[in-house]
DNA sequence: ATGAGCCATCCTACTAGTTGGTAGATACAA
DNA sequence: TTGTATCTACCAACTAGTAGGATGGCTCAT
């Protein structure tokens, strides 16, 4: 793996567990073991290496959209396998908060082109939830209350506020006690 | 008002705008037009001054769950109270967020006793939810799929999570279109 | 009533450590 | 020889926190 690559996967680490303003370049270049110096050659400054996570992310967010709505998996599956990857991450410790909600919360601090690159992942986010959503409607799987932009959004939320409570009560089952309850309201009829 | 409440006032607010690893002494100083080292002879370290913004906050809490339930007032307007509060907040920006839920993100960063406090938070919330939502439910007002406490939660992550979508898309309306649908589906048979 | 002592508040001035970022040299591969 | 990657050695600004002094209100014995 490039160093450039490593330095991005540190950032992300970092900054789901402590947050925009939690971490400094002597923390990544401690993980990754080079100096500060070499982490200011490819990321010149601390917003443009957070870019670059936050970039990445909602580009693996897309490809994973694209490559289930190819292989043709039925729109609760989706979400299913959209919410069983942060189960599985927040349980094993291995990512246990989203990037992109983490920066959302510190957004009035952060330099404007890295608030523009939070904005674009959730926009993706919730376009795919829209898709997603919209077609188990049609298909009669989900039951919806309110318009296609109003249900995506609101299942973000309850995803993300998961995540917080989680955190809050130190408890990673706690996130998935609420999507499964979540789950259970889009699917009665 | 006495420089104490001025300091926690001022705290609480740039905890809400900027998390806790995003202010210091001296933007309170700033805030309050006194020096840092009065702020210490009232708050002896950074961790105290926000155990007493978090601290306050939960007693509030309490106190208006009280009010509420000794008035007598139903269930389903206890919680339109206590969302609307939020949405009031929101929308003319006084308050953009949950102190609590800021911290909650930043949870692994905190000092410990710091930490304790926004549990006890999230704990007076969700006990005070269960209980609104329990009466709620035995009035035939609500229509709980699960547990009490997990309903609570969810509640409480699907107010959480809205707020978080809402800085993102910096759309104050956001969380009130997203809390409605919550109430659309606590109220639906 | 009055002076003495006490204590809370607030101040100036400082510390040691950290922050993001820069300058400039070196190693090395195409 | 040109460019990429890395390094050592800086910097100015900021961080939380400390030391110690000035002010001024309060109590209480005289």
């Amino acid at each position: 793996m490039t160093t450039q690559q490593k330095l991005i996967d540190s950032a992300r680490y970092l900054i789901q567990t402590r947050g925009y303003n939690g971490f400094s370049y002597a923390d990544v270049a401690d993980q990754v073991q080079v100096r500060k110096a070499s982490i200011h050659h490819h990321f010149p400054a601390k917003a443009d290496l957070a870019r670059a996570v936050v970039d990445e992310s909602r580009a693996q967010i897309e490809q994973h959209a694209r490559a289930l709505a190819d292989a043709g998996v039925d729109p609760q599956q989706q979400l299913l396998t959209y919410t069983g990857y942060w189960e599985k991450c927040i349980a094993d410790a291995s990512a246990p908060f989203c990037v992109a909600g983490m920066l959302a919360a510190e957004m009035p601090t952060l330099p404007s082109d890295l608030a523009d690159a939070v904005r674009a992942h959730f926009r993706a986010l919730t376009n795919w939830l829209e898709a997603v959503l919209s077609t188990g409607s049609q298909l009669g799987v989900f039951q919806l209350r309110n318009s296609v932009r109003q249900e995506a959004e609101a299942f973000m939320a309850m995803v993300y506020g998961a995540m917080l409570v989680a955190r809050a009560y130190a408890t990673p089952t706690t996130f998935a006690d609420i999507v499964d309850l979540e789950f259970k309201r889009l699917l009665a009829r």
